[in-house]
DNA sequence: TTATTTGCAAACTCTTTGCGCTCGA
DNA sequence: TCGAGCGCAAAGAGTTTGCAAATAA
């Protein structure tokens, strides 16, 4: 495929640095996840770079999903309804609330949790390697929101 | 099929008394449930099931175990590798630590731990309604493991 | 040039479902 | 008796893969 400079991104040059082969696919599906800052799946990612460049396959982005996963460019979530979702790992760890009604996906983070999640494992004899914590809620009307 | 008292179970008592039809299969299944203290998947509970019955099939086991949980009997459980694992909900709201190594899941309780993700909830504008929490590590050697 | 990657379609895994027969109440 | 439930096999949904053609380096 003819290259597209206009499809650099930061993710493509990550591409670059870890020896992969920068193909037109590759350059296409990395300018589609940088300029993501949501939690999309596989077909969702399909659909954004097909936009971009109508010669993808789906299997092309299940590879590539894959290849960048492996490679740390991506982390795979999932949040239920049986499809992987995934979001770029350059914004750090983090845990996820997810509003039940509207399936709106929110990312916060807190050392507290952090430290208590630690001193939990340590207390049953396991170092904590990754956690998955997904709180699941309803938005609160304004009057009982607690104040920050 | 025949009726066998030998598999009547607290599980088959709670289906009498929800109305359901206690079939020949749901009493098996049951019974194996109230034997069963770990979380396993359909293919294991159709394996132990057929153990005690061959008359079951696999469909029925998919069908029961969504009947339960519609029931309040069974909890669904998603710890990757694609397939669902039940547990029985009569040993309350916990959480679980995976042994990333042997693939043994334990429960664990900490009522700080609530309290803090209901006030992280809470901080963001939500009523935490659901929360999905798993650990996943490694055993620590005894030197390194923190008193209890 | 040539080892990789792609597109396509078939295959796979887990789960659900339509249908005619069976069985519990 | 008779409607709910069962077994079977086929269908779905999401994902992976074998193979020949295309392509980046």
């Amino acid at each position: 495929m003819k290259t597209d400079d206009r499809l650099d991104s930061p993710i493509a040059a990550v591409c670059r640095e870890k020896g992969m082969k920068l193909t037109g696919q590759r350059r296409t599906i990395a300018h589609v996840l940088s300029e993501s800052d949501d939690h999309p799946d596989v077909e969702e990612l399909y659909r954004r770079a097909v936009a971009v460049d109508p010669r993808i396959s789906i299997a092309t982005v299940y590879r590539t999903v894959r290849l960048f996963e492996e490679n740390g460019i991506l982390r795979r979530r999932d949040f239920g309804g049986g499809r992987a979702r995934y979001e770029t790992t350059d914004h750090g760890d983090h845990f996820h609330l997810i509003d039940v009604d509207t399936g709106t996906v929110m990312e916060f983070d807190d050392e507290d949790l952090k430290a208590l999640l630690a001193g939990i494992g340590a207390r049953m004899g396991y170092e904590v390697a990754t956690t998955r914590l997904e709180l699941y809620g309803r938005r609160l009307k304004k009057k009982s929101r607690q104040a920050i």
